[in-house]
DNA sequence: TTGTATGCGTTATCAG
DNA sequence: CTGATAACGCATACAA
């Protein structure tokens, strides 16, 4: 299926290539009469102008953006996409969408792909594996090409750019002293991303609220890696060490979390109490509702396309930003009232 | 923020552009000093080859496909978004996301604008508006650019071209059916995408399960756009018409039914049972877990960017192919036992 | 009205 | 070892 050129239909019509690319170009110059000729023979050929050819001619921008995410279907990062996507063509970019599956390799391999292909700039939240291992420092070698690059979520603090997180110590603390305030005594903390930049946070947040508000336990963390032992793990924490109440660091695991402790015949809230992180159809449909720590995943989507498009536009010039979008607790069913 | 070029650097060290170009490229013929010193001036200048030069000199694909798809934070078009990222990466393809938002004039866009930027091909399924007003014959005009174009999930019988789906009027069917075999007496079919092609497809062989079946109804059908009036639909669906099972035509709705019922008090599935479409987490870890026509979203995703790439690379030169996924009824506990 | 010549930034060929 | 030159496909200033 080779591609037709403006030579090739030249030859077929016995024009020279100029008087082609006028016609097809609707330039004043030609008579309709030509016009009308050469595009129709143009679309019997199926000719279609070559991008990479017409687009160093023109100097024109791609205007492509790579984004970079560890899932897609967590729930979180699928809305952050459609955040990111509406924003981006908005302003008439297109988005190259590379998901990591949370493997370092795959990351790699992204960015460099994206690089080759002169993306004109790059939204990123790094994968699990990358944060565990701190194997972060390699994105370093990506800012030799003075190409913007935003991180989002899961960021690197040691990395020089722009910067867009939650204030997730401060969340996962107040979500903590609420549980408290609501009467649980020992309160337990759910996690997939122990070692993320997130994750981390999150944990620092509980911990501190646990022994500021004078608990006696040191925290009791869960770290999960899928759901398969979730109901013997609960089954355990809840009658084993009476916890009656998790904080859970994402939608998924806090919705898995309670229909386990529901299908274990516990009540929520009564006998333990869950609140989450990011609220989505998950958390407002459940049974009962649950309380969550309310993520706009969308917000930070357009956000960090927004502040990447900037970047890349030259409008923003000032020294790397770190924005933080506040949450607040949005109160569900999943947690007991306060007296 | 201008890119430096070639000639540039060559002005700057006093040598020919082709010089420097060998010597960037690692060519023989340069010598190592030569090379070192070109490399560093390059680093410092931050110098980064043009990519849109380069493969029109090199000639080179671009290996990039357009996905077109109605929205990414149902679940569903997350998993074949993941399917199809998955499969693209492994031939080195990569993959501009585009979201409609079920909208015709994004839709539109959306192609033009992937047109323009040369993709080698694009995957789409289309947008619930384009459906319903039936404006689906604009895409002809795409074909004239001989450019391979797979359609998925919501496709356009008329539109030639290779087709995936699944077997939408046997899965209704048959689930109908099943729902029939374990005692119901009164079944509904809820929908949020009626106008489209499954929709359709799945609203028919709903509809003949319960003629074939000697039910004394034509049928309750319940179109709904969001979830804000569910309960009270739901209600009176229960109270007023004795229905006592629902067809769901995707997973979210099907979710957020089951909780919305037994948030009224109805037991699942004993009072009302609930079969749905794609299953997920949503379904599985829902209590009960849903029963489901089990949709492979992702399969559908690696399928449909397989055929696609086997176009782009000429390996498959056959008449258009519809490939038809066929699905099974994965039984949860929000069905009655079979007696 | 049509055609010629030039250049966008690269790389490959071939001559020096 | 180095450099001049052509070519990739297109658009445009300028010449005819």
């Amino acid at each position: 299926m080779k591609k037709t050129t403006l030579k090739e239909l030249a030859q077929i019509l016995n024009l020279s290539v100029s008087t082609i690319s006028k016609a097809l170009n609707d330039s004043i110059e030609i008579p309709k009469k030509t016009k009308i000729k050469v595009r129709k023979t143009a679309d019997e050929y199926g000719y279609v102008p070559n991008y990479l050819a017409r687009s160093l001619k023109l100097g024109v921008k791609q205007k492509t953006i790579g984004l970079v995410i560890p899932n897609v279907t967590g729930g979180f990062f699928a809305k952050v996409l459609h955040g990111i996507e509406k924003e981006a063509s908005t302003y008439g970019y297109k988005v190259f969408v590379c998901i990591t599956d949370d493997k370092h390799i795959k990351e790699k391999e992204s960015l460099q792909s994206l690089i080759k292909d002169n993306v004109d700039g790059i939204l990123i939240s790094f994968a699990e594996e990358t944060q565990r291992k701190n194997k972060t420092s390699y994105i370093e070698n990506f800012f030799n090409h003075n190409l913007p690059i935003v991180q989002f979520d899961r960021v690197y603090d040691k990395l020089v750019g722009d910067k867009i997180t939650i204030n997730d110590f401060d969340s996962a603390y107040t979500a903590t002293e609420y549980l408290i305030e609501t009467g649980c005594k020992k309160i337990g903390f759910i996690t997939t991303i122990s070692k993320t930049s997130i994750g981390e946070l999150r944990k620092e947040g509980y911990l501190i609220a646990i022994k500021l508000n004078g608990h006696s336990h040191d925290g009791f963390i869960f770290n999960i890696e899928n759901y398969d032992g979730l109901k013997k793990m609960l089954k355990k924490a809840i009658c084993e060490h009476q916890i009656d109440a998790f904080l859970i660091t994402d939608e998924l695991s806090a919705f898995c979390t309670l229909n386990t402790i529901q299908a274990l015949g516990y009540k929520v809230p009564n006998d333990v109490s869950i609140i989450g992180f990011t609220n989505g159809y998950l958390t407002r449909y459940s049974n009962p509702s649950i309380t969550t720590v309310c993520h706009q995943a969308s917000n930070m989507g357009s956000t960090a396309a927004n502040i990447l498009i900037s970047r890349i536009e030259s409008k923003n010039i000032e020294s790397p930003s770190h924005t933080i979008i506040k949450t607040k607790l949005t109160i569900g069913n999943s947690t007991k009232k306060l007296i």
